[in-house]
RNA sequence: GGAGAGGUGGCUGAGUGGUCGAAAGCGGCAUCCUGCUAAGAUGUUGUAGGGUCAAAAGCUCUACCGAGGGUUCGAAUCCCUCCCUCUCCGCCA
């Protein structure tokens, strides 16, 4: 969300940002601004109502023993209030409205985000590793499948297309996986926070899933509480209305969860394998920052992925997104893709954003630089660190041998205890 | 799930219909003072939105005592609904 105040003094700033996203958004800031407009007209009416309407209040407990003036200020007070009522109505309106369409504005890219309208114009930063191109690899799931670690018929007889059963070997990669990279957070100075996995309606709205992506995400209608599509919503709403002290920063957190995605709109994308699950593990990394050490924070943090995929000695590139593909909260944003030889192509394994204020306004996350300061918005980080299933798919490739076996690497051994190879 | 108690400013805690945005204490900030420290004195001290202003400061208005409704000229205070916390009982991994 951004500053209604700032954006009054400076709009085309905000217009300018919105149109390299997406240029049928700029109308949206004329609509703020005449909302805006109107919400403070009305405002102002309503003000100076109650305060005539508090004004009769007092003089009346001064005058209590003159009846005849009592009266006539009571029967003024009640004209007032019914001209009163009607305009908190209008007064409630445009609060909503100006509220609902602000909530609707994405963030406005950060200026070294290159620009462009899609995915195509997304500019490689980095290739590391060489990537396998042995045409004998199986995609994940056929060797997964003849392991006897993806069980894919299974995961639809209890649940549904797109949840997968994982065993024996395989589950205990899984676990591995989960917790070498917990390590490894563990090791860069993320503290380790295991988070409700059902959030409430405000936590959603916090980090920028809703209202816009209303339809994503399983939700308990019975409780209105949310299963989280990524430990980002629970962890970065941690210390939602709090003030933190300039000692406190950064906060790094990190935590392992399930996460849930309906994948609506997803439909004949990824059908085969674990790419794209209902339900997948993921180990999240968060911070949240002063707005000065935000992108030097942003750096790291990115780096702590990569460092994952190179201690998995997994072949990956590094891709900072352009202006039309970021994220709807973000304001700059790397991507991480691992090689999968199978595809012949680089495919998301991480997603690191730097949402600079926008998520922290939602929030209500402030910090205060110095003790006679007025709090400002802390700023906001979260990068996938990384995500399981797709790591998991990714060795399964990256590490098959001919004799249709996968080999651990090396870095997953000790959690494996010493197991050189799944077959 | 049942019964009871309670939710007030950064914290502790008073306040049961009328200058209460809220006493007091602690904490914080500023100044002063004692040679330094510790202690002390005085003052100050929330958030959000609006208006005024070129802007900031200032001044001013409105809202906020868990949330939302209601009663009333007037609500922290009375009524209703919900949420949360605590105690007891029940159930349970």
């Amino acid at each position: 969300m951004h500053d209604l105040k700032d954006l009054r003094t400076r709009p085309d700033y905000y217009k300018e940002g919105l149109s390299k996203r997406n240029k049928e958004l700029v109308h949206l800031i004329d609509e703020i601004l005449i909302l805006d407009q109107k919400k403070r007209d009305i405002q102002t009416k309503a003000d100076e109502l109650r305060k005539r309407k508090n004004e009769i209040a007092s003089e009346i407990s001064r005058s209590k023993d003159d009846i005849s003036k009592v009266e006539t200020l009571k029967s003024e007070s009640l004209t007032i209030g019914t001209t009163l009522a009607d305009i908190e109505k209008q007064e409630i309106e445009f609060s909503f409205q100006l509220n609902e369409k602000t909530m609707w504005v994405p963030n406005t890219p950060s200026s070294d985000v290159p620009f462009g309208e899609d995915e195509k114009n997304n500019k490689e930063i980095l290739q590391w590793g060489t990537p396998r191109t042995d045409k004998w690899i199986k995609p994940h799931w056929e060797i997964g499948q003849k392991l006897g670690i993806l069980d894919f018929e299974r995961g639809v007889k209890i649940a549904q297309s797109r949840f997968t059963v994982i065993a024996g070997l395989g589950a205990r990669l899984e676990r591995a996986l989960i917790n070498f990279m917990l390590d490894h957070a563990a090791e860069k100075g993320y503290k380790e926070i295991f988070p409700p996995i059902l959030v409430n309606k405000d936590a959603m709205i916090g980090t920028g899933q809703l209202p816009k992506f209303d339809g994503d995400f399983y939700k308990c209608e019975n409780e209105l509480l949310y299963l989280i599509p990524t430990a980002e919503v629970p962890i970065t709403s941690l210390h939602k209305d709090e003030v933190l002290t300039p000692e406190q920063l950064p906060i790094k957190y990190c935590a392992y969860t399930p996460c849930f995605r309906r994948e609506a709109g997803a439909a004949s994308k990824d059908t085969r394998g674990i790419i794209r699950q209902h339900q997948f593990n993921k180990v999240e990394l968060v911070k949240i920052t002063s707005p000065e050490t935000s992108e030097k924070e942003h750096e790291e943090l990115t780096h702590n992925a990569e460092e994952i995929l190179q201690k998995l000695e997994l072949p990956y590139r590094k891709s900072i997104l352009c202006t039309g593909d970021i994220g709807f909260s973000a304001m700059k944003c790397y991507d991480l893709e691992v090689w999968f030889p199978s595809q012949d192509t680089y495919r998301e394994i991480s997603s690191c954003s730097n949402f600079g204020s926008f998520q922290a306004r939602r929030i209500n996350i402030k910090y205060k630089p110095n003790q006679k300061d007025k709090p400002l918005f802390a700023h906001t980080i979260n990068g996938s660190g990384l995500a399981i299933g797709r790591t998991f798919a990714a060795i399964l490739e990256n590490y098959q041998t001919e004799k249709e076996t996968v080999l651990v690497p090396k870095a997953l051994k000790p959690y494996l205890n010493g197991l050189e190879e799944i077959k």
